[in-house]
DNA sequence: TCTGGGGTCCTAGGACCC
DNA sequence: TCTGGGGTCCTAGGACCC
């Protein structure tokens, strides 16, 4: 392995701004110019600004705040209601503008992505890579954007904070102390409200402070994100773009909260059965099966539970996925009235990782040991991984199960099969 | 009748195994 | 002779982000 200098990457963040207002906007330009904002239903008790126009927080309106208090800042408030299905039609036409320019794009949300531009240079300077991005977003699409360039993801998504709408802004490590040190410590993405908290008590006020902070104390107040905070505080971060991180999903769920707190079993069974439903149908959809199912209840008073059951053989049938929620419900509801149920399945394994291990473990006694390592060979040709290493990241996605009585896989049995297998051959 | 709904990652304790 | 340390899995909760 020889070294070279090291080239530094470059790095864009870009942030569509107010995302939902302006694709409502560009569906309907009558609407632009006047404050707008986009809210759950208020007789359903989702009455929250999901987002809103420049227009609309000029009066002060913000995300999350209840509708009826936007309205009182705001009475000529245009208020619509989220229509999720134009703005993935949105999202989808802008990430393929962005794969014009590479394919090393990393969809973080559906309104926001990384790319990493650092082999573009045929392209123009990533100043000027970035103008034409924003404006064929702007000219194409109707959609403003902000942009931020930086050695990396940390420093480019702090960047295309800092001109909203339609910035473009270039983050250069020599420029820390000066751009990024004096904002203030909640500024900094990964620092919420509870951070915030813990640092102001060690007079931690700024990013500047928490670059120049104790490794040792941050461990201790903050655990590890405290470390990583330091580094990023000194625009250190080595996290790649990673255009696959899309398909990785870890969790499928659907919570809703109820009209009314209610203590009426039909209509919280009722809700179970629906999102159970929904849950099923999305899973179908990306050809995922799950082994655990988490039911979370949030009481009249906020107060929320999650209670989860993991099984050893994955699901993905509404019946079965309600059948787990309803148990764990029936097991842990204290009789309060609830406001919100959630159901939620996690433990994914792709369907066709599934099967294709159930197979193997079918018809291992039939097959040489040729065959089996010629079995895993092709999978991991496939995949680029070896479904069976249990080491791999991906270890949850393969791990296949079992009951010693059902016989079937579970995955300490088919690892000592596997290891067994080996020794014998 | 303030505070939605979709996620990810981390922590921490107990069970269990070697 | 009362008894270590490392590792993984499972569960529950918390913090954060959009």
């Amino acid at each position: 392995m020889s070294y070279y200098p090291k080239k530094g990457r470059v790095i864009f963040h870009v942030d569509m701004n107010s995302f939902y207002a302006s694709v409502e906007m560009a569906y309907n330009p009558s609407l632009k110019g006047k404050p707008l904002a986009i809210a759950g239903n208020p007789e359903e008790r989702r009455g929250i600004i999901v987002t809103s126009s420049y227009e609309a927080r000029a009066k002060g309106v913000k995300t999350t705040m209840p509708l009826f208090q936007a309205k009182k800042l705001c009475p000529e408030l245009i208020v619509l209601k989220p229509n999720f299905e134009r703005y993935r039609e949105a999202s989808k036409a802008m990430f393929k503008v962005m794969a014009e320019i590479t394919d090393k794009v990393e969809p973080v949300s559906i309104d926001e992505g990384y790319l990493d531009i650092s082999e573009c240079e045929t392209q123009g300077s990533p100043l000027e890579i970035a103008e034409k991005l924003q404006q064929r977003l702007l000219n194409e699409l109707d959609l403003p954007c902000s942009i931020g360039i930086a050695p990396n993801k940390f420093l480019a998504k702090m960047a295309s904070d800092m001109k909203k709408p339609l910035g473009i802004t270039v983050l250069r490590k020599r420029e820390l102390a000066q751009v990024l040190w004096p904002l203030d410590i909640g500024e900094m993405h990964g620092v919420g409200a509870k951070t915030k908290e813990k640092l102001n008590q060690i007079n931690i006020y700024t990013i500047g402070d928490l670059a120049v902070a104790d490794d040792v104390i941050l461990r201790r107040v903050l655990g590890i994100n405290g470390v990583r905070l330091i580094k990023r505080a000194n625009g250190e971060d080595h996290r790649a773009v990673d255009p696959d991180s899309v398909f990785d999903f870890k969790s499928v769920g659907h919570s809703e909260t109820l009209r009314h707190d209610t203590i009426d079993e039909t209509i919280l069974l009722s809700l179970i059965r629906k999102l159970s439903n929904k849950v099923s149908i999305r899973l179908k959809r990306k050809a995922y099966i799950g082994e655990t199912v988490q039911l979370m209840i949030r009481y009249y008073d906020r107060k929320t539970i999650t209670r989860s059951v993991t099984v050893h053989r994955p699901i993905e049938q509404a019946g079965d996925i309600y059948g787990l929620a309803t148990q764990l419900f029936e097991m842990h509801w204290n009789g309060e009235a609830i406001r919100l149920l959630g159901v939620t399945v996690q433990g994914l394994i792709e369907k066709k990782h599934y099967y294709e291990q159930l197979d193997l473990f079918h018809y291992k006694d039939h097959l040489k040991h040729e065959q089996l390592e010629s079995t895993i060979q092709a999978l991991t040709n496939k995949y680029g991984y070896n479904p069976f290493d249990r080491s791999l990241k991906k270890k949850k996605q393969t791990d296949s199960l079992i009951d010693s009585e059902s016989n079937q896989p579970t995955t300490s049995f088919q690892k000592d099969f596997l290891d067994d297998y080996r020794q014998d051959n």
